[in-house]
DNA sequence: TTTGACCCTGACATTAATGTCATCCATCGA
DNA sequence: TCGATGGATGACATTAATGTCAGGGTCAAA
């Protein structure tokens, strides 16, 4: 697909996915004419990425561990370098840091709500 | 305390603090020189900043959301306007989403490494 | 063939969170 | 009293993610 219909199943500005391509996040081919063509997983990469972006990872970041978590459950990982491992464990341990600290506000925000009498469902 | 305390305490820098003063996110007394004097209770309050924000919040929704987090379980809540009830609502609601992004990386990574016969333990 | 919708590249602006300085006041110990 | 340390304000720089334009092709439908 071209760039636009990427754009609307990603719900993502175009300016932005040029952006994650130049930051190596995406590929993608080119048709005869110069228009970028994408695969079809490019969309739920992009949702991905977005969504790591929405959660404070930097692209950096994404570029190194998007390839880790690639395919359902790891088809090809080549030698994977102590470094890459490293830097693995790190990204895990901030991320469970991240999960644990909105929870707990998640909760918070709950039980104001609830407190104050508004919105008994969803907690 | 005064600023190098708390920068020390929560090991945030100074910088940070005065910025996040400036966004009405912390108070402070002063002292008869000029110096800012923090209340302990500061300590805890910047934690919860920090982790707001590495978690991609703004420091705009930090500021009006923070007053609804404060103490245990909501001493004094005055007229909940409904915009902050939609406020809340909001955050709420995208802090599920970003629990879920993260939650679910954050098992593709245990998976992945344990998969490359790394980290056994530590899920 | 002309027009409008799409795409391309590249430049520039912006917003947020931070870093870095410079300049000056306050305090306390040697 | 001097000097080191710590604090204050304010200006300027930077990095990342994004927004916005400008100038210019492609292509299909009218």
């Amino acid at each position: 697909m071209r760039i636009g219909e990427l754009s609307k199943r990603t719900d993502t500005p175009v300016r932005m996915l040029r952006y994650y391509e130049a930051r190596n996040l995406i590929v993608s081919e080119r048709l005869h004419n110069g228009y970028r063509d994408y695969d079809d997983y490019v969309v739920d990469r992009v949702r991905q990425i977005r969504g790591l972006l929405d959660v404070g990872l930097p692209t950096r970041i994404i570029g190194q561990i998007l390839p880790c978590l690639d395919s359902p459950i790891t088809i090809h990982m080549p030698y994977v370098t102590p470094d890459m491992v490293a830097t693995l464990e790190e990204v895990r341990d901030r991320m469970a840091e991240k999960i644990e600290c909105l929870t707990k506000n998640h909760t918070a925000i709950g039980d104001y709500l609830r407190a104050a009498g508004f919105d008994a469902e969803a907690s």
